[in-house]
DNA sequence: TAATAATCTATAAATTCGATAGAATAACTA
DNA sequence: TAGTTATTCTATCGAATTTATAGATTATTA
């Protein structure tokens, strides 16, 4: 029973996080990543790999490799991490953006004060998880 | 991959809904909630004895009998409806007030950069729903 | 006491989450 | 160009949670 973010959505912040922390942006290895911020190795490979599919890391292969965020920390969105890894902000399938689904018990959406109150939390969620970086993230780390 | 509301959490807004917008007080049948809500019977009846030992309902047995909202609608906070089934509002269990939780990997939570942020959202979640009510949802829907 | 309706117990099916193993591919270096 | 290093891909597994159903039991009323 849980609403919360998933381990995948919080370690992906740990990794972002400790990346963005780094002075060059040279690879670093997925092994170091891993054991600096205790994300089992094999599961942060496919966050890694999930990133850079999504244009926010790159990686090297080969010796001297590793991962490297490719974009600026201010640009990373809270938002844009958690549709990624945990799915919908929205609270309810019927009210998301990016992943609206119509309820099946829903005869009228129009009418429904479920649906109708739910609209006004997602736009809250929003004006947050949207207005707030990865840059926030490692500014409060200091 | 989601953060949504569970569906027991959507089948009881749309239980109470039903039961705030009957005019007396009377006890109504699960199976009229059920048909009326399109929500499967047997799993509604543990949402409406969930909601009876929270206090929100009561019910009466035999003839004549049925669930009836024991409180003002205006007295159901959408958070205290989801607490009950869904679980914390905080998006990490290191920052839920109701439910806290250290988080394993976690050397020092005063540093931790993304503890800080998520109480943040935290707070900004609460402010929306311990405001917002049952009796919100029942006036848009007319 | 017969009919009605909530309550309790148990369990089954389906989905999601977290984690791991091993093979394949790419890049550098000597 | 051979060998080493490290990412990438495929595939799967177990555990936990969620959703749903069935049947027996208890309380109430007429």
């Amino acid at each position: 029973m849980s609403n919360m973010l998933s381990k995948k959505t919080k370690y992906a912040f740990h990794a972002l996080t400790y990346l963005g922390k780094q002075e060059e942006r040279t690879p670093v290895l997925i092994s170091q990543v891993a054991s600096k911020t205790k994300v089992p190795r094999k599961f942060l490979e496919s966050i890694l790999l999930d990133l850079k599919k999504a244009g926010i890391l790159n990686s090297k292969m080969g010796k001297g490799g590793g991962y490297y965020l490719l974009r600026d920390a201010k640009d990373v969105l809270l938002a844009d991490v958690i549709r990624m890894f945990n799915g919908p902000i929205a609270l309810l399938p019927c009210v998301s953006l990016n992943y609206y689904e119509p309820c099946e018990e829903c005869v009228d959406e129009e009418t429904c004060g479920l649906n109708a109150m739910m609209i006004e939390v997602r736009d809250e969620m929003l004006k947050i998880l949207e207005n707030k970086t990865l840059a926030d993230i490692i500014n409060a780390e200091e």
